[in-house]
DNA sequence: TGCAAATAGTAGGAAGTCCGACTATCTTAT
DNA sequence: ATAAGATAGTCGGACTTCCTACTATTTGCA
């Protein structure tokens, strides 16, 4: 048995024969798929000690940039590209845990705050320490490398310009 | 408002501030989570309308490469790199939608194969159709593009050498 | 031979994601 | 002024993924 047998480059293979000019888009595709398998699980891994999924812990790390540590939870979804539902319910967890909490916007009824409290932020400030010891779980790349990356995956967001 | 507002370009901002060394790996990792969101959707969208998500076209396209159109549910599960629950899950859907059956092993008691039947062998074929349309959500990339994301991203699975 | 370890698959449960539907509130255009 | 449309958030449901067991079988070593 192969023991660093690549399963895409054995999917390319496959699509080379019948498809070739899809291939690299199958391949391309399939490579970011399995990709942020990988950095997610490392990156809940790393947090887990800490109570916190990669998604939570991204939105506490937002809240803790804001000057007032709060932000309607539109705009956090808006920021983490996530669906209105998935804002609800990660924000449900992380008030049930005490590391933020809901508050009335003053002046539009509609919207709910949410403003990270004293323990979400040291949670914040530990996790971030866990986080960064793992690199996010790209830690043996090279600089280079990530802003390649970068630079790609913008291109993939239409973002290129 | 910006329009054109890109939040990770802003997330790397807030860690530039704080963390520089760490700020290329936050936005390498935070790009590979959002384009993977991009390309599901796209391909999911895609796939729709045959009532496939694409797990289940991945697996179904892998039993139909292989000369007998089966494929033990355990190396199934290594091709896609997935956990063997949620390949339990996949087939199970896969069996109950009549594309795939569940067969036993001629001499491994312990094995199940998975057996791709006609009605999936055709509706992977028309599938494929509808995925190469929308060229899995990366149609807009340049070929170079391509290879040059699948080369970065071995690397950040560890095949780099 | 025969027992421990590895392998294959499944059940149950926790999380996360999305979608559609729905209420409440604000904005806008006539 | 008011009716239509946009925006904010939540609920319920569907789906996928993983993890932790757990059973059944096979393999391998002693």
């Amino acid at each position: 048995m192969d023991d660093d047998f690549d399963p895409i480059a054995e999917a390319k293979a496959n699509w080379d024969k019948r498809w070739p000019e899809h291939s690299t888009y199958m391949a391309a595709a399939t490579s970011i798929m399995r990709a942020q398998q990988l950095i997610l699980k490392a990156a809940d891994d790393s947090l887990k000690p800490y109570g916190l999924t990669f998604a939570r812990y991204e939105a506490l790390m937002l809240l803790s940039f804001t000057k007032k540590g709060e932000l309607p939870l539109s705009k956090l979804g808006q920021r983490l590209m996530i669906h209105p539902t998935s804002v609800t319910n990660i924000i449900d967890k992380l008030t049930s845990d005490g590391l933020v909490e809901r508050i009335s916007h003053p002046t539009d009824r509609r919207t709910t705050l949410a403003r990270i409290t004293d323990l979400g932020t040291k949670l914040a400030q530990e996790a971030t320490k866990a986080i960064h010891d793992v690199d996010f779980g790209i830690g043996h790349l090279k600089e280079n490398q990530n802003l390649e990356l970068i630079k790609l995956i913008n291109a993939v967001r239409g973002l290129s310009k």
